[in-house]
DNA sequence: ATGAAAGCGCTAACAA
DNA sequence: TTGTTAGCGCTTTCAT
């Protein structure tokens, strides 16, 4: 019914100019205050509201940032969404959002689409397949355009511009020194994401905390897959080889499928196993025995890109000052790695 | 670097008119095959992106909807977002998301900020707060503005437009019942969620499946929070007061919670007590044991609500033919209901 | 203190 | 077949 009304229509209503009302409602000082209050209090009546399109077209700033995540239904990424959307907001900015499903052409597609003056920048996580694919060029074109750009957890060293991430390395070996330090002797390694470089990452970190602890690295106590499907099976005839104390597991719900086949042994976490996830998820909290895990503070990653963002948009930050920030992880103790008697 | 080009400039370089080039782009049948040739050829090669916001301006359709959640931790939430995301993406729709937080207050002001021709419309779920206070003449302005709005999962009989939801009390009436046909004698039921209308309609077929069986109602195994804090506390109470065989839960950590408790009372689900949580979420399928669920296929409320809004903003339905499309549940049987003997 | 006019990038009705 | 012009809603010189 009501329809937004526009400066036109107010400057004719009010037999005064189109500027005198764009002034006025910018409160320039050209205007009398007389005249600003007439057309305030018109425009207020009539619930005028400046056509954001309009406003952008003219100053080449939408105020608008696009933000690409590879799984939104991915516990961790809807982390780092939340605290993004509370920066963007805090700061007067609406938010594109583009779900890629870890597909590099949607990934590709989406950025061409958004990056013609649709959006002032770029918050990104690459797709698996991009990052298998090592096709990088749709981010530096972005970047040539000089449309800023901050890539988050998993980034590339090819691309060159601001980067937000954990130190997967560090975080595994920690996590992995910790179940040595609690007395495990065998320590298996189970990943779902081999596909992602954070993924190899963290079975480097793995391998390193062995290694400095003089435990050597049996290959046959490492899972490495791309995807959950056989996952039950291989843990299955890993524990047929070799009886496990303690396993390290990269991602959530393979520590989760690791406890039920444990469980369907007649094995007890974590009298007999001890575990430690990766991601601070629901299931980590709720799983039997609930998970000590690595936790990777999702939300202030994402509030950190997002900061830093704006900041470039802004000008804030000269845009070829680019910088890659390390948020910390810390392990969150829980009844999974919580034997009565603890050796060593 | 290379900087976006504009219809004009080609228009210099080629030496024609502005609109020539915009109807040689537009594939016009006025103009000559040779001129369109070139004309695409330069464009193609100086990479050419048509500006969004000129277009949107012009005719006044922006191809963005805008998304309004309440939590994107939520795993529902994320799952109608990714439905959303899938149709809106097939159809050549952005997505501008808003997530509430559950505030009235942001609610109201980022809708109130996207309409004024930044969308082509609204699919939302109404905030807890919204719901608590009744102030809806927000989106009634939005449907005044002629604004198409979809509203999914909490919905209001005071706001007049298409709404896609579950039937919620009829979903509770048969995990109920399935809980009766089961065996069990005392079924409790726990809500954390009581400060929405659809938990509200979940206690009420709760109620109504014990009354059609002929079991009284006893208040005293229903426990109706609004939030998490006190659940555990509760539930140890209710069980001091009588030990149920059978547990109703509204949402999936007020399940996991549950079973949490009852171990720690000693008593096994589901040898002891059987348990129907709500919304197959990821805890669902990896708690122990898994989780007997109403499951809400949140990706096809997503579907069906984007596909309804913009069948709306190209026209293809009228305006006020609003329409409630009501989903169909269904319950997955996993282990909290397994028990071996089944009565009845 | 107010207004006319140009322009942001593009489309479309109308001329030529 | 091509070009001129006006206009989408708004800001911003530059007159007046």
């Amino acid at each position: 019914m009501s329809k937004r009304i526009t400066i036109k229509q107010i400057a004719a209503a009010l037999h005064v100019s189109i500027s005198t009302v764009s002034k006025a409602l910018n409160d320039s000082y050209e205007i009398s205050s007389e005249t600003k209050r007439k057309i305030k209090e018109y425009a207020k009546k009539h619930k005028y509201k400046p056509n954001t399109l309009a406003l952008s077209l003219q100053n080449k700033k939408t105020k608008t940032i696009g933000i690409i995540i590879p799984d939104i239904l991915n516990h961790f990424f809807a982390r780092v969404f939340s605290g993004i959307e509370k920066v963007a907001t805090q700061k007067g900015y609406n938010m594109i959002t583009c779900i890629t499903n870890e597909s590099y052409h949607k990934e590709v597609t989406t950025m061409e689409m958004l990056d013609n003056g649709s959006i002032d920048g770029f918050i990104a996580c690459i797709s698996e397949e991009t990052l298998n694919l090592e096709k990088f060029e749709h981010f530096n074109r972005i970047i040539d355009n000089k449309t800023p750009l901050v890539l988050y957890d998993r980034v590339h060293k090819s691309i060159d511009c601001d980067k937000v991430v954990i130190d997967n390395i560090k975080s595994a070996y920690k996590a992995t020194r910790y179940l040595m330090r609690y007395g495990c002797k065998n320590i298996a390694f189970i990943s779902s994401i081999e596909g992602l470089n954070v993924g190899k990452f963290r079975a480097e970190g793995y391998k390193k905390a062995l290694t400095k602890y003089g435990v050597k690295v049996d290959e046959k106590l490492t899972i490495r897959l791309t995807k959950k499907e056989e996952l039950t099976n291989k843990i299955n005839e890993m524990l047929d080889y070799k009886l496990v104390d303690g396993i390290f597991t990269v991602d959530e719900s393979s520590a989760a499928i690791a406890i039920q086949v444990l469980n369907s042994r007649g094995l007890s976490v974590p009298d007999d196993v001890a575990i430690i996830g990766f991601t601070n998820g629901i299931l980590s909290k709720h799983i039997t025995p609930p998970l000590t895990t690595v936790n990777q503070f999702g939300t202030k990653i994402g509030e950190i890109a997002a900061s830093r963002l704006i900041d470039k948009i802004e000008g804030k930050i000269d845009f070829d000052d680019n910088k890659t920030e390390i948020i910390r992880t810390e392990l969150i103790e829980r009844s999974s790695t919580k034997k009565a008697f603890i050796k060593f």
